[in-house]
DNA sequence: TCTTGGATTATAATGATTCTTATCCAAGAA
DNA sequence: TTCTTGGATAAGAATCATTATAATCCAAGA
C-alpha cells in the first residue's frame, strides 16, 4: 500500500497541484486520523510539524483540497442561521455550491433499515435528512 | 383556519412563552412566507413593522422558538468548517444538540427514488446525506 | 543569474452570532 | 392606586470563524 507521503504526491499530480511541503503536512494530517476534523484542529496538529505555517494557509489548502476532490467537506452548506416554519415532515435538497435549499418529499428513505442502522439509542423520532448536491444552474457551470 | 396572529398566542401559550409583541411579528415573519430564512432576513423584515426590535432579540427568540418546537432549523449543526479523509461512499449521523458527526452507511437509502424526486439536472452523482437527531447522551438528558 | 508566478505568511478586516448590561414593562402584592 | 419583581427587550461591545490584503518567499524556467 502507498504511504500517505506518495497518494498525496501522486493525487497532487493529477489534479495539477504544486507538493509543497505545507500542503504535505495537511494532508497528511487529516488523513492519518479518520473521522472528521476542524480547520482549527489541523491547524494545531500541522503546527507541531511546521510550525511557521499560518492558519491561512490550512484554510486555503483545505478548500484547495475539498474543491478538487482529495478531501471531501462535511455539512457542506451555508453556515448561517436558517429557519422554516414548515413543520410538516420534509426534507432538504442543498447545493453544495450556492447553498441555496429546497424542499424534498422523503418516499426516498427506508425508516426502518435507517433506525436499524444507526447506534442504539440514536433518537430518530423527528428526523431531518439533508442531501447534498449541486443544484441545475451551478452544475451546467462546472 | 385560524390566522397566523391566533395561531402563535396559541402555541405560545401552549410552550409557557410570553406572547409580546416582538415575538408575535417575529413568528409571522417567518411563518407568512414559505422557505427558508435567515436570521438577517427575518430582522429586515420585522423592523419594517416594527422599527425598534434589534437584532439580538431576532436571534433570540429564533432560537427559542426552534427549542419550543415552534420553528424548525434548517441544517442544524455545527458551523464551522469541517473536513474528511474519507472517500469511500457513507452518511453522516449528526446530533442536533451537540453537533458530534459518525458514520452510516447508506443503505436505507433509495436512490432510484431519490434522483426521480429531485428536480430535473440536480446534480447528485456523488450525494452526501446528513441525517440529523439526538444522540443517545444527548436525548437521555432531555 | 534573472525573472516570473504561484505559494505562503502575517495581519487586518469582515460578518454572523452571542454576551453584557441597563432599561422597560406587565402582573401581582400591598 | 402605587410598589415590587422578574422576564423581555434594546443597545452595543465582544467573540469567533473565516476571508481578504499585501508583502515576502521560493522554485522552475529563460
Amino acid at each position: 500500500m502507498p504511504s500517505a507521503h506518495e497518494q498525496f504526491r501522486d493525487l497532487a499530480w493529477k489534479c495539477g497541484l504544486a507538493a509543497t511541503h505545507q500542503r504535505q503536512v495537511i494532508y497528511e494530517a487529516v488523513v492519518a486520523i479518520p473521522g472528521h476534523h476542524s480547520a482549527e484542529a489541523v491547524y494545531a496538529e500541522v503546527r507541531r510539524r511546521t510550525p511557521s505555517i499560518s492558519l491561512a494557509t490550512v484554510y486555503n489548502n483545505l478548500r484547495l483540497f475539498v474543491e478538487h476532490g482529495l478531501l471531501r467537506e462535511v455539512s457542506p452548506h451555508a453556515s448561517t442561521l436558517l429557519v422554516e416554519g414548515n413543520l410538516e415532515p420534509h426534507h432538504h435538497l442543498v447545493c453544495t455550491r450556492c447553498k441555496a435549499v429546497q424542499d424534498i418529499e422523503g418516499d426516498f428513505i427506508n425508516y426502518k433499515k435507517l433506525s436499524r442502522q444507526a447506534p442504539r439509542g440514536f433518537d430518530l423520532t423527528q428526523p431531518l435528512i439533508e442531501v447534498f448536491g449541486l443544484c441545475r444552474r451551478c452544475s451546467a457551470k462546472t
